[in-house]
DNA sequence: AATAAGTTCAACCGCCCGTAG
DNA sequence: CCTACGGGCGGTTGAACTTAT
């Protein structure tokens, strides 16, 4: 059958690294770097191949991997990158600093699936679990019936039964709605508008507390300068949730596409029948995007906030006030989805988007909008939408420069060369500091928008 | 306290791609 | 063009650890 691995070619070491060995694989990279893999246990005194030495270097001698438990920002960013780019860890990994793709896949597999099916979410699909079963059930029952049972099976062998999963989901459920996670001691806040709006509560239709989600209308609409789109919440961002204290991301969010520019999401891995176009471009973004910014982004940068047509506050302590639940009220302008440009990130300010311990958030919800035309978006729409690709844009853009500005290594260079590191010793350690500092980096970097637009582009593999 | 069941995570495996010869 | 090799990736395994009974 298969060849034999070069372990046991060789009849080298396998299994868990000792202290000793590790020792020595450190020792001899900082002071040669890795250079030839295949050459490096030779060369430090190890029984090991080069492919081990390289993982263990990778997924845990490198000085700039950040340990401990992940917070739920991380856990946020990993679910909404793996809507887009599916089980390509390596991509994933490379938007979080400090983590590997062995990490993040780890996790993925025993933590965030589970999470996501509690929630009725399939995690393959990030489709609701019922809409992938209905899905399922129509393509096995144009199969022959020999062909169903035996493929029904291996389709629920995957991992878990999906028909179990459905039956674990909330009973509280309703088939159109999408639960969405908020911490403790929410608030049921449909009533929140005081200005007579009926503003968000015709989104906010439950809220179980025992399960702590609640609720939003499966198709809502938004609409902007006279076109109206469909959406679905869920589908838009599926569920976000942020809880006071885990604030390594920063604690603030916003969209930025600039309006100017198309980029690509271009698969970096070589393989290239994987490659994957995921286009945003400029010219969809108007109808979902009302109101741009050059310069804001995602869990990064202060100034720009989206206001949430749909928000909890999560004890009486929180700061949120009407205004940042009604949007004025205005369900058909562009304040449904508005993005501000505001510079105070004071944590403590009412207005501060994210100071409550835990808020739903749906990424600008757009309130519905009675539109028989209205068409929803369906869910490989959503993964090419401008909307989620610029928010995940935005990010990758701003870690990444914050990268740079951290003198580590940017995208090009995702994957650092030990080199890097030596010549940087101190700037590795600076990888693994908390993320507000590179967050401000990554606004003051903001400003020059257009060219890191571009030189993301190039990182991904397109020119502008 | 013992054991079973479940979970986590480091490491391995095998495949694919790019590249040098 | 072909082949061998190194690097990289995603999937999988299994040891170590934790929790439940």
């Amino acid at each position: 059958m298969g060849r034999h691995s070069c372990c046991y070619k060789q009849k080298l070491r396998k299994g868990l690294w000792s202290p000793e060995e590790d020792d020595k694989l450190l020792n001899y990279i900082t002071k040669h770097g890795h250079g030839c893999w295949s050459s490096v246990p030779k060369l430090a005194g190890l029984q090991r191949c080069g492919k081990s030495c390289r993982l263990r270097w990778i997924n845990y001698l490198r000085p700039d991997l950040k340990r401990g438990p992940f917070s739920q920002q991380e856990e946020n960013l990993i679910i909404e990158l793996h809507a887009v780019l599916g089980n390509r860890w390596s991509q994933i990994a490379a938007q979080l600093p400090g983590r590997t793709d062995n990490e993040i896949k780890n996790l993925w597999n025993s933590c965030i699936k589970k999470k996501l099916r509690q929630r009725g979410i399939d995690p393959n699909t990030h489709k609701p679990l019922s809409e992938v079963l209905d899905q399922d059930d129509k393509e096995i029952s144009k199969l022959s019936p020999t062909y169903k049972s035996n493929e029904k099976a291996s389709v629920g062998s995957n991992e878990l039964n999906l028909a179990e999963a459905v039956n674990s989901k909330p009973p509280a459920v309703p088939e159109n709605r999408y639960p969405v996670e908020v911490s403790s001691s929410s608030k049921v806040l449909n009533n929140n508008s005081n200005n007579g709006s009926s503003s968000s509560s015709k989104n906010l239709t439950a809220v179980n507390p025992s399960t702590q989600e609640f609720f939003l209308d499966r198709a809502c609409t938004t609409s902007h300068e006279g076109s109206t789109s469909s959406c679905r919440p869920y589908d838009l961002v599926g569920y976000f949730s942020f809880h006071q204290n885990q604030s390594n991301y920063g604690s603030d969010m916003g969209l930025a596409v600039n309006p100017n520019t198309t980029f690509s999401f271009l698969n970096q891995n070589p393989r290239s029948s994987e490659m994957l176009p995921v286009d945003f471009s400029s010219s969809m973004t108007p109808s979902l995007l009302p109101t741009m910014s050059s310069s804001s982004s995602i869990f990064t940068t202060p100034p720009t906030r989206v206001k949430p047509s749909i928000s909890l506050p999560s004890d009486n302590s929180s700061t949120w006030d009407s205004n940042t639940f009604s949007n004025n009220g205005n369900r058909s302008s562009s304040s449904n989805m508005e993005l501000q440009s505001n510079n105070n990130n004071n944590n403590n300010s009412s207005n501060s988007f994210f100071d409550s311990s835990a808020a739903a958030f749906s990424w600008g919800l757009p309130e519905p909008v009675k539109s028989d035309d209205a068409e929803e978006i369906k869910w490989s729409e959503y993964l090419h939408s401008p909307f989620l690709m610029g928010t995940t844009a935005t990010a990758i853009q701003n870690h990444h420069q914050a990268f740079q500005h951290n003198n580590t290594y940017t995208h090009d260079q995702v994957k650092p060369e030990t080199s890097q590191f030596l010549s940087n010793s101190s700037s590795a350690t600076t990888t693994t500091s908390t993320w507000h500092h590179q967050n401000q980096q990554a606004f003051q970097a903001s400003e020059m928008c257009t060219k890191d637009l571009q030189r993301l582009a190039v990182a991904f593999g397109q020119t502008l």
